[in-house]
RNA sequence: CGGGGUGUAGCGCAGCCUGGUAGCGCACCGCGUUUGGGACGCGGUGGUCGGCGGUUCAAAUCCGCCCACCCCGACCA
């Protein structure tokens, strides 16, 4: 490609709304502009190395049976209602009419098209297992989209489904998935680490995600150094030690003025904040039968911890959770900061677990200025619900080992599910065994976005001068610098590289070598190469690495082999990083 | 949805407070000089000042409503 007619420009200045490198660089050398919130165009750079991704998606999921297809971006609601998912799903999810009024949706993924397919595909145990992908738009109306293409509204991913007739066949499928993503992951270049994750609006038994680690993620992981425990903060387990035994106290009202916080609370009362309970007001909607309710939760924790919303919505199973409103609040007669279980009417009450083994706390009295001493469960209430909804910190023990854990930011880049049996069942895809028994097909879904990938690794390769792209991902092999001297024998270089099989930038504009050089830097393929008065007088190309400062000439009649030589080194380099990594649930 | 912010040329910004000719840098076009790390001179092109309404002789500027985008939170694969 000759720069002089690349359709998008390198611009000197990041728009002023870009605030993440990889937003910044990416915008500014030509790969991205943005059309709407969350809403990317992928300019003949970018998309050049979204092509290359997702070919080492095809070459690792094509390696473990996956058989390519394409399924449609827009689905009719009738399937979604089959399987519930219509109603499940709020806002994120955008529907629309025909002209003849039927309901349709955009496809926010891709599990009810395969459940689909496979009830009409897959009559016999004789053709499972089977892995079927594609690589499609996805439309998911996120409420808030940011940091490029970090965290977008309409994107490109790869999907994978697998059909299995049973747990055993799922979980081969699942574990070839597990290894198969870390190669994608590795083979474009970032690193990355597996951590067990909430279902979420999937479903299914169980699930990991693939988190690149960076501080421009959004999501919290609490990893342990020690045994190497893995989980996002929403459902991260850890060690909770039971408080010493106490004889209960005597339930004693007391007059706290303004300590409607527990920090305030801790401070009057002299006590450490783990001998005092937390609450929380939530609005959790249920399904009750066939309608869907909404129900105040009342959520308590001890005082030294955090309510994690994740594990409280999975604990009552809602379809949604919010704060409560002050006046569904004052309904049932609880006073926020001055909150208390005990007497409470019409909210369902969920306490975390360590609660009923912690004696003599300090909880609200339900009226403001006031709290109770030697507050004991079971003795003083009881609650609806005891779980696990205690959010893990930094420092948490490690549920297994016990160790001190501690927490990273990170991004999403892949995720996968044991689905199970959830959507053939609600759709009628079956299959029959052996003995000619009807069953449901068990599924899988595994899923990465191509374009916050790129996001990603732009995050994760570059410095003060631009992008350092991976070879395996570059847009191009070989940016090709011809300086005025030199452009005669740059063009003829130019014909020789690509005729050896090289993709080649070459930058032909009337520009000074300091534009040039820079834009080379900003753009960050692996191999640069310039032809000038200067090179030639010293016997030929000279040939530089983005990655490293050091410069050497070659000469002319070697630099195409060269060139070639260097590149299929950098790859073998990526390749030596596909090694096996153990799993674990 | 809650909080904060920004909309003026392709990008970055000034002008707004105190109403009166729409500006600067970069980019872009022409001519000339220059050519190994974002050159220089001269001359140019390009703007419904986010939109609608109001106040006023007069609105980028004051007032109201709306929209878009960004950041934090809620939310989310």
């Amino acid at each position: 490609m000759k720069m002089s007619h690349m359709f998008g420009t390198t611009l000197r200045q990041a728009p002023a709304d870009a605030e993440t490198a990889s937003h910044q660089l990416l915008v500014r050398a030509g790969f991205i502009r943005q059309l709407g919130a969350g809403i990317y165009s992928l300019m003949p750079m970018g998309w050049r190395s979204v092509d290359k991704i997702e070919d080492v998606m095809r070459r690792e999921i094509n390696a473990i049976g996956g058989q390519e297809l394409y399924m449609p971006v827009i689905h009719p609601a009738d399937l979604w209602k089959e399987t519930g998912r219509w109603f499940q799903i709020g806002d994120e999810m955008s529907r629309f009419q025909d002209r003849k009024g039927h309901d349709m949706v955009l496809a926010m993924t891709h599990e009810e098209v395969v459940a689909d397919l496979a009830r009409r595909e897959i009559q016999s145990y004789k053709q499972l297992p089977m892995l079927v992908y594609h690589i499609q738009t996805k439309w998911r109306d996120d409420p808030r989209p940011r940091a490029g293409l970090i965290r977008v509204r309409e994107f490109t991913m790869k999907d994978s489904y697998s059909l299995d007739a049973d747990e055993a066949g799922l979980d081969v499928q699942y574990r070839a998935h597990f290894q198969a993503y870390f190669n994608i992951f590795r083979g474009c270049g970032i690193p990355v680490v597996a951590v067990r994750s909430d279902v979420g609006m999937m479903g299914g038994s169980l699930a990991h995600e693939y988190m690149y680690l960076t501080g421009a993620g959004e999501d919290t992981l609490l990893l342990c150094d020690k045994c190497g425990y893995r989980a996002n903060r929403q459902i991260a387990l850890f060690r909770k030690d039971k408080p010493a035994d106490e004889q209960p106290g005597k339930l004693e009202k007391v007059a706290t003025p303004n300590a409607a916080t527990i920090e305030d609370l801790a401070n009057f009362l002299k006590v450490p904040k783990s001998k005092t309970a937390k609450a929380l007001f939530m609005v959790a909607t249920l399904a009750e039968g066939e309608k869907e309710i909404e129900k105040l939760i009342f959520a308590v924790v001890r005082g030294d911890m955090e309510v994690n919303e994740t594990k409280l919505a999975n604990a009552v199973k809602a379809k949604e959770l919010r704060t409560a409103r002050a006046e569904e609040i004052a309904a049932i007669g609880a006073v926020p900061g001055y909150a208390s279980p005990i007497g409470l009417k019409g909210a369902l009450v969920v306490v975390d677990d360590l609660i009923p083994i912690s004696p003599n706390l300090v909880s609200g009295a339900n009226e403001i200025g006031y709290h109770y001493l030697n507050v004991n469960y079971e003795r003083d209430y009881t609650a609806d619900l005891v779980a696990d909804i205690a959010s893990a910190e930094e420092g948490a023990a490690c549920p297994r080992c016990g160790s001190p854990m501690r927490t990273s930011r990170g991004v999403e880049v892949g995720h996968i599910f044991k689905l199970g049996t959830r959507y053939t069942t609600a759709l009628g895809a079956n299959y029959l065994d052996e003995s000619g028994k009807e069953h449901p097909i068990v599924m899988g879904s595994y899923g990465i976005g191509s374009g916050r990938l790129l996001g990603c690794v732009a995050e994760e390769h570059h410095d003060d001068k631009g992008l350092i792209w991976p070879a395996s991902i570059a847009p191009y092999d070989v940016h090709l610098v011809a300086l005025r001297a030199g452009y005669e024998q740059a063009e003829a270089l130019y014909g020789q590289l690509r005729q050896a099989g090289l993709e080649v930038l070459f930058d032909d504009r009337d520009e000074s070598p300091g534009v040039k050089f820079n834009d080379a830097d900003l753009i960050g393929l692996p191999i640069r190469l310039t032809v000038s008065e200067r090179s030639l007088k010293e016997g030929g190309v000279e040939f530089k690495l983005r990655r490293s400062p050091d410069r050497s000439v070659t000469k002319m009649e070697d630099v195409v082999k060269e060139a070639a030589r260097v590149k299929q080194l950098m790859l073998d380099e990526i390749s030596a990083q596909l090694v096996a990594v153990p799993y674990e649930e």
